[in-house]
DNA sequence: ATGAAAGCGCTAACAA
DNA sequence: TTGTTAGCGCTTTCAT
C-alpha cells in the first residue's frame, strides 16, 4: 500500500499542502521543512497518485498508442522507440492493437479518450475512426498515412525506390525487376523507381513488374509468381547475365521487393534454381527489419528512431498548444548495403 | 472535451448519481429515466472518466507490462498476445522497456505504483527490483524466472531439450551438436538434450557442445567457434555422413541451437561450405521465431497464448484475492517440425 | 512561508 | 427509486 500526502504530512509535522509544494518544486517552502518533508518521502518511498494528479490537473501524462499489428517487426521497432522517447520525457504510453480491424480500433480509441489520455500516435486502419480524435480535440500524429486533418509523419516511398534505383545502377544492373506488395495499382516506390530509371536513361519494363494475381494478400500466390517468373526467366535472363559479366563476378538482374518478406520469398524461390544472391541477382528489400539483417540482404531503411522523435516532438508542442496548424513531415529512407 | 456525468444528468434532467447507476449497471433505477440517460450519453459519446473512477474506486484497470527488451520478435509476440488477453477483460497495459538496464527498471516499477496499476507482469532484468513489487503488495506475475516469493509462469527448457532430442532420434541423427547461447555453464536445455539421449542409450560428445568461448556475449565469438566446428569436422562428420546415408537422403547429424538467432548463425556459415539444411545436417532452434519461419528450419515453440492467458488469469485471481499462495506454473514447449 | 478550504469526476452510504 | 452528501488524493487559490 502506498502512502498518501496527508500521511506524509503528518510524518513530517507540517500540512498537506506544503508536502504538494515540495514535490512540485515549488521555491515557496522554508529549506528545512522541505528537507524534512524530503526525507519522509525517501524513507517510506512515497509515489503522488498519479489518477489524482490527472483528475486534479487535467493532464495524465498518458500517450495512447494504437496500430494496426504489434506482431511485425517494424510496428515493434517503432513501439520500442516511442516508449523510449515518451518515458525520457515523463510520459507513458498504453498500448493498443487493432488486429486490422476499424471496430477494435473505434473502442481501443474511446478508451484512450476515457483514459485521459494527452496525446495519441497512431497508426490508423482506416480514416473513418479518426474523426473521433478530431470530435474530441486530442492531439495526434498519425504515423505512415497522411491525412489533411492531422499532423503526420511519414516516409517518401518514391524516395525509397529511387534509392534501389541509383545502388541498382551504380551495381551495373540491365534488368530491373520490382516486387510490390499489393496487388497491381499505385505503388508509391514504383513510381520512385521507374522515375529514376528514366532520369537516367533507363528504361523498366513492365512485365519485370510482379504483384499479387488478385486482390487478396495472400501470399502463397505472390510466390507462385515469383516462381513462374523465376523458371521463365533462367535461361533468358539470370543465368546468361551472369555469364556475360562473369568477369565482375556477378550478374546484371536488380530486384526490389516491396518489402522484406517478399525479399525472402524470392531469395527461396531463386534458391531452388540454384540462384544465389550478390551472384546471380542483385536484391533489395523494404524496412530493413530483422530479417534483412540475418539473410544480409540490403534493405531500405525507415528511419525508425528519427520517426518517434518526430512523433514525440510534434505531439508535444499539440499538447502545449503551441502549434495548430496541420504538419505532415516527409522523412527519407536510407538504402542499407550488404554483400 | 468530454462531458462529465454531472453535464449528463443535466441534459437528461436526472441527478448525477443516477446517470452513475445507468452507467454501472445499478438495477434501481427507473426504466423510463435510464433511457433518457442512455439516449443522451448515445448522443453525445460520453466516456466516464478513468482518473476518476480510479481515484474512486481504488482500482485502475491497468496491468503494468514490464520487458527486458522489446525489439525482439519473442518478447513482440508475448506483448501482443498479453495486450489482446487484458483488452478481452477491460484492462489496458501500460508498456516499459527496462532495456536490460536495472536502474529503468526500478523507476519503471515506481512509475507502475504510482499509476495505481492493479498488477504487474514482469520479465525481470533481476530479483533486487522485484522487492518493491512485493513491498508494496502489487500482485505480480513473473515470465519466464521462477522466484519463490512470487507467482510465475515460465517454461520447461529441458522438455525443450528433451523434444528435441526426440526428433533427432526419429531421424535417425548420429552425431548430436548442441550450441548454447552464453558461455559454458548450467543449461537446462542441454540438460533435458543430453538426457533424453542417455535415457534412449545415446551418448553426447562434450566437444559437441558449442558456446561463447568468453563471458562476454558476443555473437561475432560464437560465430567464430560455430566456423571452426564446422570446418573441422567437415571431413569427418558431415561429409562422411551424408555419403553413408545417401540412401535416406540426408545425413545423420543433428544440430541444437539454443535460439533461433544462433540457429540463423550455423544455417550461414555451414553454407559457406556448401552445406544444405536437411541434407547435410538437421537442424532445430528455439523460440520459434518468424527467422524460424522465413527460414524454414524446426524450432521449438514456447506456448506464448498460453503463457500470456495464464499469466492474465494468475494476476486477476491474486487481484481479486481469491488466491494467496504462490504458484509456479511451468509449460511445456512443442516441436515445430519443417522440412 | 504556511495552512485552511474548495474542487477535479466519480461512487456509495445515507436520507427521503 | 431518487437526490443529497461525503470523500478518494491531489493542486491551487485564498487567508493568515
Amino acid at each position: 500500500m502506498n502512502y498518501n500526502m496527508k500521511e506524509i504530512a503528518k510524518l513530517a509535522n507540517v500540512s498537506q499542502p506544503t508536502v504538494s509544494r515540495v514535490i512540485n518544486g515549488n521555491t515557496n517552502v522554508n529549506p528545512e521543512l522541505r528537507k524534512r518533508v524530503l526525507q519522509v518521502i525517501e524513507s517510506v518511498g512515497f509515489q503522488p497518485n498519479r489518477a489524482a494528479q490527472t483528475l486534479k490537473n487535467q493532464n495524465s501524462f498518458l500517450i495512447g498508442v494504437s496500430v494496426t499489428s504489434i506482431s511485425n517487426p517494424y510496428f515493434m521497432d517503432l513501439i520500442e522507440s516511442i516508449e523510449y522517447e515518451a518515458r525520457s520525457i515523463g510520459y507513458n504510453i498504453i498500448l493498443h492493437n487493432c488486429e486490422n480491424n476499424i471496430l477494435i480500433e473505434q473502442n481501443n480509441l474511446k478508451n484512450f479518450i476515457a483514459r485521459q489520455v494527452d496525446g495519441v500516435i497512431i497508426v490508423p486502419e482506416s480514416d473513418e475512426n479518426l474523426e473521433i480524435l478530431d470530435k474530441y480535440k486530442i492531439p495526434t500524429v498519425i504515423i505512415t498515412h497522411v491525412h489533411s486533418n492531422f499532423n503526420s509523419i511519414s516516409i517518401s516511398h518514391e524516395k525509397g525506390g529511387a534509392l534501389a534505383a541509383d545502388y541498382f545502377i551504380r551495381k551495373g544492373v540491365q534488368h530491373f525487376l520490382y516486387i510490390g506488395q499489393g496487388p497491381y495499382g499505385k505503388d508509391l516506390k514504383l513510381e520512385g523507381y521507374k522515375n529514376e530509371l528514366y532520369a537516367n536513361g533507363l528504361n523498366f519494363i513492365e512485365s519485370n513488374y510482379l504483384h499479387h494475381p488478385t486482390e487478396t494478400n495472400n501470399s502463397i500466390q505472390l510466390e507462385k509468381v515469383i516462381h513462374t517468373y523465376i523458371k521463365d526467366h533462367l535461361d533468358t535472363i539470370f543465368i546468361p547475365s551472369l555469364i556475360e559479366n562473369k568477369d565482375k563476378g556477378h550478374s546484371n538482374v536488380g530486384v526490389l521487393c516491396g518489402n522484406d518478406i517478399i525479399a525472402i520469398q524470392f531469395i527461396t524461390m531463386a534458391s531452388k534454381y540454384h540462384l544465389i544472391l550478390n551472384v546471380h541477382y542483385h536484391l533489395i528489400g523494404f524496412d530493413d527489419t530483422i530479417l534483412a539483417k540475418s539473410y544480409r540482404f540490403s534493405s531500405i531503411r525507415h528511419p525508425i528512431h528519427e520517426m518517434s522523435t518526430h512523433s514525440i516532438k510534434l505531439l508535444m508542442e499539440l499538447v502545449s498548444r503551441r502549434i495548430t496548424s496541420k504538419n505532415a513531415i516527409t522523412l527519407n529512407p536510407l538504402l542499407i548495403e550488404r554483400s
